[in-house]
DNA sequence: CGAAATTAAATTGCGCTTGATTTAATTTGA
DNA sequence: TCAAATTAAATCAAGCGCAATTTAATTTCG
């Protein structure tokens, strides 16, 4: 059993599958003028409506080199605002807007659409899920 | 049960797992100059000797926008050849060099260390690689 | 108090990733 | 045969991702 073997490995799986699933993603985000990024950034702002770039990142697991310039052109196109706070000037509020709101009805079969075509049981899905989130809280 | 809760969506965890073991692989590679890509790139060289970009690119899901610069890096450094072939002088045939043999040594115990931060049972890692490629095969 | 440390965003630079187009070689079929 | 279609790399543009640095605001503590 060769350890470097690419078939021995699961980071490679899990970065090919990764990057397969944004592509079933990336039509359908398309059609709503959005990237995959956006649309997770989105998906936080369709919960929280508003948040600071510091809480964001760690939610998204992005720093302010990717956030910075994604919120500048979200801001652009009218799906949210960036403001300094009153309290600590240091940190940079982002609300949501009307229109950004709007955009969640044009989002919500999305999900739905992807998980179809991935033809997972609902116990795998979940498997999968658990795994995924134990990896993820170790890190 | 919001389909567009970050929380309910295999496709993020996905995506942020998969970063997050690459950044657990950046240090280590970073000792040996390669990056992850590049890394994935001298796994199937250390395993084929010899292979034509197209087929690289089909093992590894990439294509000709991110292998040509990357393997005219990897030439520059001298870990690999590139080459038309004689037959057909649209493909390019990349062949790993001595040094580039040489370099699999100082990888070998890269795997494990990855391994072993990621705290699963034998049972989980199979379970996930076998989920994984259940998906990357329908893809 | 006020200098030093800390914190949050922004910026910079480099590399990856993809979609679309271009160029060149080869194959196909009227 | 030879023009049209196909194929493989290369190229280009736009955006992500991250490490490192910079700038500005706030906090800490001697």
């Amino acid at each position: 059993m060769d350890p470097l073997k690419l078939s021995n490995q699961l980071c490679f799986p899990l970065y090919a599958t990764s990057k397969g699933i944004i592509k079933l993603y990336t039509p359908l985000l398309n059609e709503i003028n959005l990237t995959y990024t956006q649309y997770i950034t989105m998906m936080v702002l369709w919960e929280q409506k508003k948040i600071g770039v510091k809480l964001l990142g760690e939610h998204l697991f992005l720093d302010s080199g990717t956030l910075t310039p994604l919120l500048k052109k979200l801001e652009q196109q009218g799906l949210l605002t960036r403001t300094r706070s009153q309290e600590d000037e240091r940190n940079l509020i982002v609300e949501i807007t009307e229109q950004g709101e709007a955009l969640k009805e044009r989002a919500t079969d999305i999900p739905a659409k992807v998980i179809e075509s991935m033809k997972l049981t609902d116990d795998e899905a979940a498997t999968l899920y658990q795994l995924l989130y134990k990896l993820l809280e170790q890190m």
